[in-house]
DNA sequence: CACGAGACCTGTTCGC
DNA sequence: TGCGAACAGGTCTCGT
């Protein structure tokens, strides 16, 4: 599921807490259960348990697709993948089918880690930089500039939609974000990098911080029965909406496979330079 | 260096 | 209705 606009909503929710639920900020955690093991990648799962009783939840951020909880001296990272979601619930409640990992906090509620495909991970560190460190920059960075931007693009020579997906080129961007913002472009997801103009980095920086800001204002996208909260899937111009016209020229869109994933673009709005 | 295929997983939807 | 195939928000590893 979830990429930058949603992984930004669950932080703000578990900041805040909302009227269902008090927030994880500032809960201690009274115990945590691993009930699928491999959903614990760092440490192995019981020493995982043993470290995080009695810590207590003193930030909450995101880097990137990871969720980022500071404790006292060690971090707690999550990273959703493809079904995963956290959210609290009262302890009195019987835990979830696809509950992978349960914190008990002392506001009498839970943190769950539900993930149906088992995907997501979870680690507790001493150094969170040892993970996040391979990340590339923020989209919203003022530091990167379209000039910046620019430079990144003309560094390698790879096509335009894998290089978005790459964390490590740009951290945050997943299928739905990459495939409205090349549409927003109006560029290829074939496009070779290289081969994008000064001009044309500068828009598709633009377009990147604009969908994922549209996203973020509208708590994200919900599709299919995993993650529900935001209502951002109503307002996709590309994204899994083949044969139906682009909104922009009413040509149909078109899907193609690419590094096996879906990826849909207006033939007419996004043309492949020769 | 860059790409595709396969692996990791379960659930839903689609086509016959 | 039933059943298999296709598909799904991500990332890692391996072979070419």
């Amino acid at each position: 599921m979830p990429e930058l606009p949603e992984v930004e909503s669950i932080a703000a929710r578990l900041r805040s807490g909302n009227a269902q639920s008090p927030p994880l900020l500032g809960a201690r955690i009274l115990s945590a259960r691993v009930f699928w093991q491999r959903s614990v990648a760092e440490p192995p799962a019981e020493i995982f348990v043993q470290r995080l009783q009695g810590q207590t939840i003193c930030e909450i951020r995101r880097r990137g697709k990871f969720l980022v909880c500071e404790l006292e001296g060690l971090t707690l990272l999550v990273h959703l993948r493809m079904s995963g979601d956290l959210w609290m619930e009262p302890s009195s409640q019987p835990v979830a089918a696809h509950c992978r990992v349960a914190l008990s906090l002392d506001s009498g509620y839970r943190l769950t880690f539900h993930d149906p495909r088992k995907f997501g991970r979870m680690w507790l560190l001493e150094d969170p930089e040892r993970v996040l460190g391979e990340l590339g920059p923020e989209p919203f960075d003022p530091g990167l500039t379209s000039e910046a931007f620019f430079e990144k693009l003309s560094s390698v020579r790879r096509r335009l939609k894998s290089l978005l997906l790459d964390q490590r080129f740009l951290a945050g961007l997943g299928n739905i974000y990459t495939d409205e913002a090349l549409h927003c472009a109006g560029l290829h997801p074939l496009t070779l990098s290289a081969q994008v103009s000064p001009s044309q980095a500068e828009r598709l920086l633009a377009c990147i911080r604009a969908v994922l800001a549209e996203g973020i204002r509208r708590s994200g996208a919900s599709i299919d029965w995993v993650y529900r909260g935001g209502d951002f899937q109503n307002y996709f111009r590309v994204y899994r909406r083949t044969g139906l016209p682009c909104p922009t020229c009413g040509a149909p869109i078109r899907r193609i496979l690419l590094g096996q994933r879906g990826t849909h673009f207006c033939p007419q709005c996004q043309v492949l330079p020769s």
